[in-house]
DNA sequence: CCCGAATACTCAACTTGTTGACTAGGTCAG
DNA sequence: CTGACCTAGTCAACAAGTTGAGTATTCGGG
């Protein structure tokens, strides 16, 4: 149900395409929501036959025909419930820190390499945030662009998901200094 | 598939009903994994079908029957092997995430209060993990404990977890000064 | 002595999320 | 001029996660 809500706020937008959805989501929603284009489209089939949103389709000159979709009042509406309601809390549901809870038994050299991995990636997500934070800023100072900006809730989220990938980098850093250290530190004594 | 890897790290520590588990996860894996008693007696009834985990049924003289469960060197193996996979990163996936994205159109002050929610239970969460490294630290200092433990997965993972809910509680105090700004600002101005 | 909570599950139905394969033209580099 | 990637989807099947109800006993508080 979820889904739905993540992309109703990204059709506040404007209006795009399923396929333009799959590839925005990953530069504003994807913070927070993730999916594969399949679930897009199946979602927004569903919301269409439901009326939150209005499909127009769209033929092209040199590519395939696409739908179009647009926020309709019922959308609006629908999203609106859905922020006046109350929002559980999520736990953060990541594989690598399952693994880490077994390095001590399992691959311990895998898993440190897992974590370079994950903090490389880390590393390349905190500069992507922060280019499209400045893209969203627009010269302005952050102080400028809360006082003048039409909405301030994509600035937010975006800064929410930022500072997690900054943690990642620091948590990636702390784990191998001291996985390493225990490494080195078994290998002396056995 | 990671609900279950998540079952062979937790039966780590030892043997458990999936009672046990239910709550126990709470207090371990619960910072990175959640799930509904369902999943677990489902997920643990397929492990024992796969020979993953052995279930011993233990009668009790006051209680219902329950099944205790323990990893078996196939389990293990398995734990193993997993930890040798590579790991896709994650995204948040937090619904008052999609509502402060939204916070601008839909019910600013039903999402004030949501953040306000939300900054208490993090703030509680820290409070907890906080209990549980003192009590994994048990009068050692991090360093002496780094040196001296079995194991130190459930250390980092639980690092992880306190350092995501104090960014959470700053980010929420954060947002919560924005948004209430930025309603003065209007007020004062339309 | 009764009510509610805790222990320890089971069964069934449902919604979400994931994976893989397929269609079909357009563009661009070598 | 060919092969790889881009646009813009569709269909089907499955795995994972959620929700709600039901069972049966025991313990503690009022």
């Amino acid at each position: 149900m979820s889904l739905r809500n993540a992309v109703l706020a990204a059709l506040l937008d404007g209006a795009a395409s399923g396929y333009d959805l799959a590839k925005a989501f990953d530069a504003s929603v994807a913070n927070f929501w993730t999916c594969t284009p399949q679930q897009l489209y199946r979602e927004l089939d569903r919301m269409a036959d439901e009326g939150l949103v209005e499909a127009r389709t769209v033929e092209q000159e040199r590519r395939p025909t696409k739908r179009m979709f647009t926020l309709t009042p019922a959308g609006l509406e629908a999203l609106t419930a859905f922020t006046a309601r109350q929002h559980r809390p999520t736990a953060i549901r990541d594989d690598l820190l399952v693994a880490v809870l077994a390095a001590d038994v399992g691959d311990t050299e895998a898993v440190k390499a897992s974590i370079r991995e994950r903090r490389q990636w880390a590393e390349a997500k905190v500069a992507r945030y922060e280019r499209l934070r400045d893209r969203l800023l627009d010269g302005r100072t952050e102080e400028e662009f809360l006082a003048t900006a039409d909405r301030v809730g994509p600035y937010l989220a975006l800064l929410r998901g930022l500072s997690f990938e900054r943690d990642n980098v620091r948590w990636c850093a702390r784990s191998l200094t001291v996985l390493e250290r225990r490494g080195a530190r078994l290998d002396a004594s056995g």
